[in-house]
Formats: structure tokens, sequence, C-alpha cells
DNA sequence: TAGTACCTTGAAAGCGCTTTCAAAGTGCCG
DNA sequence: CGGCACTTTGAAAGCGCTTTCAAGGTACTA
């Protein structure tokens, strides 16, 4: 008979965690079986024979084991985690993309670990420190300011996704999202309906996406043979209170305009505002048009005409992306092209 | 000299993660100290000589040795992680209480790990087993629908906090909001602007919230003596559809108002859409409140007079209890009181 | 100078699991 | 019926750390 020694164990077990008492051993004991049996039907390693198998089982239900994942991270290298890296977890974007990572994860037996990186290089480096600490078995990046030498370096030691670009490298996998083509979809769309003097209200320029739509905006301008007229452009930083200023910007410049291009939808807000302090109606005075499709975009007054981001979609595919690299895969996935989502805040040109 | 067998090791290191090979042991090695003194050092658990912890210190600085959280959370029983179980990581509301206990964990060293219950208490369930499996050391809830009971029984193994109600229990800590005076604030205001047929659409009764802010109301319209009329409330499910549906139902039914109250903001959007879908101005024909204060309300149009609720400060609050909690002190914390915000969609009754 | 109390330190066990390695068991062929 | 190749199984080492326990030193008292 064998009779494990397990002293701490048995002293500490009793005051706390009673709960998750249950280790391997006990299970192993009671199904009078070895623990590298248990072991090895937990995570189906070789062949055991059947009446084994069932034996264990049963015991494992009887006893409601549970493994313990700290160990398991600790013994078998996996910690069944992975890293998600984004800007801030209360982003209104990015939030449906955490959702997605969340939904695709879960079934695969993976938890997702947010870290903020506050849109700074230093603060996602941190979060990447964290992460690797925390033994994650892999990094979803989405966008963030680090460098593509950063998230290469990073991809030598565990697989890495990165949405918001696109580059190419072992271990790395990236979704990019055709930002050129959205801007061109929606300054396109203003064209159509008779604006000339369409303002743009961009983003913050050290961010690619920022410059990929103004190069949409300016490719529609061209190909419609209007002129580009760089006082119609005025800088933004992505949220609400640059939109308002923008406006303000564009109307003390006396600039005349009858449609404005936000790039993203939070300064189409703060735009859209801004033009209601001054009296001026949407989409009467003037058609207004975002990026993102935020999910409160449809509910703002009025409904906002934006440029669809998939957001949940990235989330999923860059998840997928994660589980194919952690089964040792290459991870094969298509974004969804970009689509305009007509509402109403953009009309036809009063003639 | 001593010759550490690490076969394994050796072997696993130089394939992969050859970023923190460094292990307690090699810090040991290079400051020729043993390795429990080493772990001394790290956790502050004893007395050690000068002269050796500074050339651990020296040795750590060297190698740049960094403790695995995961052999620590074996050994120790502490992962340094706190679970917290909100409804959906992409709520607009629950994201800044996300980020307050974000920004009071970091310093304490511990990392949130967030999951999303769905609303459901099936949901909240499943995810604190999710968390008690993965070891955390305390759970902070954020509202939720798991019984008191549930909450107790989890409070005996482990530290808990909870927003969103008030119960005592060993182990646990409540932080409530005073959602009736919120709703008798808000109400109380549009009373003092002279309306006194006041419509108020309310959020899901199965949650406590939604019935303290309905409480607020009609102690507030009982106190100006004006009669409760059950025409004037219909339910919602507090999202912006709802808050549409509901100005239907209030017009389809001829009732006669010149205020809505929303028991939350995006009802409260979604009432703002409906009613300029019927051509009716907010606040020029109908006044408007809401409940929350959401980051963007200050953005919409008009800007919308909420009462503010500190979901930002909750979250710090209750991370504070929780490292309190886990310090095993008795957590000391007061809930800021309601506030009402006036802005721009609720306004005198024009005579 | 012997004896006692305290302080610093290292050896080693243990956390719960995975994985290697070798032993035992099985079936088949000559 | 012996020998060989598999297959199933268990023992044990090891993951990187914390913590107990006891040994060795030091300082002090009698």
């Amino acid at each position: 008979m064998k009779t494990p020694t397990r002293p701490r164990a048995g002293a500490k077990a009793s005051p706390k965690r009673s709960a998750y008492p249950v280790t391997i051993e006990m299970v192993a004991q009671a199904a009078g079986v070895s623990l590298s049996t248990v072991s090895r039907i937990l995570n189906g390693t070789a062949v055991v024979s059947q009446d084994k198998k069932l034996s264990v089982d049963e015991a494992i239900a009887k006893l409601g084991f549970v493994p313990n994942p700290v160990a398991r991270a600790l013994a078998g290298g996996r910690t069944l985690s992975v890293g998600v890296i984004t800007q801030a977890i209360d982003s209104p974007f990015y939030g449906a993309s955490l959702r997605g990572i969340e939904d695709e994860l879960e079934p695969a037996g993976y938890s997702p670990l947010f870290v903020s990186g506050h849109w700074t290089a230093a603060g996602e480096s941190r979060c990447m420190d964290v992460l690797r600490s925390r033994r994650v078995d892999g990094i979803i990046v989405l966008t963030g300011r680090l460098s593509d030498q950063a998230l290469k370096a990073c991809a030598r030691n565990l697989p890495v996704v990165v949405t918001g670009r696109t580059i190419k490298a072992p271990g790395l996998f990236a979704l990019n999202f055709d930002n050129f083509e959205g801007g061109r979809l929606a300054t396109q769309h203003l064209i159509q309906l008779g604006h000339r003097r369409i303002a743009f209200i961009s983003g913050d320029p050290a961010h690619p996406d920022a410059n990929e739509r103004l190069r949409g905006y300016r490719a529609a301008l061209e190909a419609a043979a209007i002129g580009y007229d760089p006082a119609l452009v005025v800088p933004g930083e992505y949220h609400e209170l640059s939109g308002v200023l923008a406006v303000d910007r564009l109307l003390e410049r006396g600039q005349k305009f009858t449609a404005i291009f936000a790039a993203n939808d939070q300064m189409a807000f703060g735009v859209a505002l801004g033009l209601h302090r001054r009296s001026l109606r949407v989409p009467d005075d003037v058609s207004l048009v975002g990026f993102d499709d935020l999910p409160t975009s449809m509910y703002a007054i009025p409904p906002l005409s934006t440029v669809h981001q998939p957001a949940y979609e990235v989330g999923r595919l860059a998840a997928a992306a994660m589980l194919q690299l952690l089964a040792g895969a290459t991870p094969v996935a298509e974004m969804p092209a970009p689509r305009f989502v007509t509402r109403e805040s953009s009309r036809h040109l009063a003639g």
C-alpha cells in the first residue's frame, strides 16, 4: 500500500482553498493507476488501455478534479494564455476586438490576458515584459506603436500576431485593414453626393492608419479631378475633443466647405457637436462621414455614415491566427474589405 | 565547486525562450550564495547580511534576472493576479472601471485577469471557475447577476470585492452606489425645471440598480406632490435600441410628457434618436436626462444632462479594497455620492 | 573557559504537473 | 518454445521557486 507523504499540502488545504485541493495524485490513487497514466489520459499523450481510462475518468468525475494550470505551466512550459496588448482597456474601438479575441480563444481553452499600452511605445514595451514574465504562450498586438523591429525580435521567442500593419517574419502574422481604400470610399461617397469642398480631419500623423486614410482621401479627390486644398485638412488626435476643435479651426480660417470627413468616428462626433454649437445642421448644412463604425455610431444624431471596420472580426481573426501559430501551422486569414455604411449624416448637396 | 545538473533545462533553453532563461539558481551561483538566500532577498523574508545582499543585487542586475511568476505561484501559493468579472469586455460603462482596476493594481505588482460573464449568472459562474482554476489571489465582481449566496460561498475561499450591491460577509467587501439618490436627483432636476409629466425608461427589473433608480424617481415625484403615473414608465434593457423603442411606445400610447428620464445613458441616446426621428427636438420640445455619465455623453447632441457615476473611481476603490483584503486588512472605502451633471439636454419648461 | 542564546546561511523537501526512461507484459515468427 | 519487436505502465527527475529545518558562527553570560 502506498501512502503518499503530503505534509505541507495537508496542513495547507484545510484552512484555505478547500475548493480545489484535488490533485492528480489523488485521482491516480482513487483509480488505482500511476500518476503518469492519469497525466497521459488528461493530455492524450499516449495510448492507454480502455479499462484504465474508464476508471480514471470515473475518478476524475467523482473527485471533481480540475488540473492546476499553474503546475501545468511550470512543468509543461505552456500557460494556455495569450497576452493581448491594447491601447486602453476602455477604448470604444478596440473593445469589440477584445471581445472577438475572447470569443475565439475560449473554446480552445486559452485565456486572454489584457494589458494596456496607453498609446506609447514605452508603455507597450512594458506590457511585453509583463506578458513575457507571465509566460504567456503568444502575444496579440492590436495596432500599437512598437517598431516592426521590436515585434520581429519578440516573434523570435514567442508567436506574435499584430493588427494594423503589414510585416512578414518567422513566427509573426500580420493582419492589416485597407485604410487607404476606406479613406477613398468615404471621400468618393461624398463626391458622388455632389460635394467638392470636402474638409478632412486627420488622425495622429505618427500613426500609419491616419496617413493611409489621408492618402485615400487625396486619391478620391484626384480621381474626381478635384484639386487638393491643404487648407481643408486639419490635424486631429482621434478623440472627440479634437473634432470640435477642428471645426473651430476650419470656421475661424473662414474656409468654405459642404462636407467633412473625419478620420475616425470619435472625431466625427466632436465635429457634429462643434457644428451644432455653431447652429450648422448635419446633414442639411454640412454632410459628415466618419471612419470605424463604432457601435454607437448608428445611434448618433443623426446616425453617422461611416466606413465600417470589422473590429470584432479582426479580434476573432487575430485570435484564430494565434491559435494556428500555436499549433505550429502557418495562419491563413483574409481581412474583410472596407465597406461604406450610408446612414443619415450625409446627403446630396442641396442645389 | 558545485555543478548543478540541469539536463532538460539546458536542452530546452537553446531552441526557445532565450529571453528569460535566467533562474534564481544562476543568480545564486553568480553571487556565490545559496539559492535560499537569493529567495530571501527577493522576498525580504529574512535578514541577510549586507555584503551578500549587495553581491546578489549585482548578480541580478548583471544577469537581468526576472523571477518566474509561474514557479512562484506554484511554490508560494500566490499568483499575484486578481480576477475581474465584468459583463462584457467592451461595455462602455464598465470600461472605465476596468481601467481604474488596472491603474490601481499595477503599482502593487498585481495583474488583473478580465473575464466576461455576458449578463447571465451561468456565465459568471463559469468565470468564477476559470478564475479559481487559474488560481487568482482574489476576485472582483463588477455588479453581476450572481446570488449573494454564491458570492459569500466564494468569499470563504478567496477574498472577494463586489460592486453594485450591499452585503457583508467575512472575506467579502461590497461597494455600492446610491442609485436611489441618483434617480431622485435626476428627477428632482427635471421637476425644478418645471416639468411635471416626466416619463421614465427603466432598466431590467431583474437588476437591483434599475429598481433603485425607479424608486428614486418615484420619491422625487412624491416629494413634489406629483402623482405617479404608471403609463409614463416604460421598461427598457439598458441599451440604445430599447431607448428608441421606448419612445415609440410612449408616443403610440398617446402619452403627454415634457421630459424623459432614461435609467442609463445608452438608453438616453436611443431616446434622443427616437425623438429625432419624430422631429421632436431635445431640449426644446422635450428635456432628456440620463444616468451614468458615459465618457461620450458630453459629446452627445445635445450634450446629455445625467447622473455622474464615478466608474473609474469605483474601479480604483474596488482594487484598493482587494489589495487591503489581500494584505489581511479590513478595507475602508467610501463611495462618492451621486452628483447630477447639468448639460444641454434639459431646460426649463417653456411657459 | 565552558555554556547558552541568537543570528545567518545552506540543504533539501515540496508545490502539482509533464515527460523521459526503463521495466514489464503482449503477441508473433521461426 | 525461445527470441524479438512492440505496447502499456510506473518510477523518478525536473520545471523554478518558497519555506522548513538544522548546522555553523558569533556574542554574550556565568
